[in-house]
DNA sequence: CCGTTTAACTAACAATTGTTAGTTTTGTAC
DNA sequence: GTACAAAACTAACAATTGTTAGTTAAACGG
C-alpha cells in the first residue's frame, strides 16, 4: 500500500499536469487526496517541494538511464535504441510525472532550477555525444547532429501526450515504431 | 510605429513564456510595457484576452496555411514540404507567441479552448490527410500514419526552443535539414 | 487501559492577485 | 487657447493564495 505522501505527489503530478503547477491550488490537491488542506502539512512541507521532487525523481531516472547505456559494451546505434526504450517505458509507467518535465519546471526557485537543468544538459550531451558516433561509425548520414538530437528529443519528449491518446498501444510496439520512423524516415 | 496594444500583446508573448501565463501578474506586465498596471485596461478588457488574442492570431496562421496547400495543386509530399516551410517561418517571425501553443492554452476558459482546440484538431487532421497521401502514392513507406504525424508535429511543435538557442541558422536552410531528417530519416 | 505519536481538523494570517473608481495629465482639433 | 478625448496615475476593493497555530481524533506500543 502506497505512503500518504505518495499519494499526495501522484495527485500533485495528475494536478500539475493537467491544470499547471500555477493553477493548482493546495486545496484542490487536498480535496483530491480526500482531506483538508491544512492537513498536507503533516506530509510535504510546502507546494514547490511537491513539484521539485516529482521532477527531480523523473531527472535521475534518466540520468541513470544514460549512465548504464554509456557504461555499457553496446553498439552506438544499439545505444541509441536502448535510450529510446528507456525513455518509451518511463513515458508509459510515469506519464503524469514525465508531462511535468516540458515546461512545468520554469517554476522552480533558483537554486533547484539550476540542478535541474544540469541534469537535463547533461542528458543532452550524453545524448549527443552518442549520435555523434553513428555518424562517425557510418551507420548514420552526415547530418547536423544537433539537428538530429533536437528532432529526436522532441518526438520523444511529446511522446506522453500521444500515449495518453493511444493508451492500447502496447509500448514494445510503441518504441519499434518511433525507433524506424527516426532512423528510416519516411521515403520508402 | 505599433500600437499600444501590440505592444502590449508582445510584452504579454515575452512573460507568458518565459514564467508562465498563471505566473505573470500585470504589474510585471506593466512594467514591462513601461505603464502602471491600471493603465493597461484602456487598452485591454482583462487578461485572458491577451491570451486569447495571442493563441488564436497563431492558430488562424496556421489554418490559413492548411487551407492554403490543401487548395494547392501540388503533388502530397510537395504540399508537406510546403507545411514544414510554413512552420519553420511563423516559428521565426513569432517565437514568443508560437512557444504559447504547446501548453498555456490550458488557461484558457471553456469557450475559447473549445475552440482553439477545433483549430489545431482541424489542423492535425489536414496534416494526416496529406501524409496518408504520401503513403498511398508510394513516396512514403508504410508507417502507421499516427506515428508519422505525431513524430512530425513534435519537431516541428519544439522547435521554437531549439531557434531560441541558434538564433545564428538561417531559416531557409534550418527547414531544409529537418525535411531531410523527418523524410529520410538518420541512416545512411 | 495508558501514554505517545501521528495525522486529521477549524480558523485565521499575511501576501498577492486581477480589476475598478475616481482623478489628473497628455495630446489633438478647431 | 479652449474643448474634448485618450491615456496615464493613485488608491483601493474583494477574492484567492500558501501556510501556520492551536486543537482534537486515531493509531499504536507497552
Amino acid at each position: 500500500m502506497k505512503s500518504k505522501r505518495q499519494q499526495i505527489k501522484d495527485q500533485a503530478a495528475y494536478l500539475f499536469r493537467k491544470q499547471g503547477y500555477k493553477a493548482t491550488n493546495m486545496r484542490q490537491l487536498a480535496e483530491a487526496v480526500g482531506v483538508k488542506a491544512a492537513s498536507l502539512y503533516n506530509h510535504i512541507s510546502n507546494k514547490e517541494e511537491l513539484l521539485q521532487e516529482l521532477l527531480m525523481d523523473m531527472a535521475h531516472l534518466f540520468t541513470k538511464s544514460m549512465s548504464d547505456v554509456q557504461s555499457s559494451s553496446l553498439q552506438p546505434v544499439q545505444k541509441l535504441e536502448r535510450l529510446i526504450s528507456d525513455y518509451v517505458r518511463y513515458t508509459v509507467e510515469y506519464t503524469d510525472a514525465i508531462s511535468l518535465l516540458t515546461g512545468e519546471w520554469v517554476h522552480l526557485a533558483d537554486n533547484p532550477k539550476t540542478e535541474f537543468l544540469k541534469l537535463r544538459d547533461n542528458y543532452e550531451d550524453g545524448f549527443r555525444q552518442i549520435l555523434t558516433k553513428c555518424i562517425q561509425t557510418g551507420d548514420f548520414k552526415k547530418i547536423d547532429v544537433d539537428i538530429a538530437l533536437f528532432s529526436t528529443l522532441s518526438t520523444l519528449r511529446w511522446l506522453y501526450s500521444w500515449y495518453s491518446k493511444h493508451k492500447t498501444t502496447n509500448p514494445l510496439e510503441l518504441e519499434q515504431q518511433i525507433t524506424q520512423m527516426l532512423i528510416t524516415g519516411l521515403r520508402k
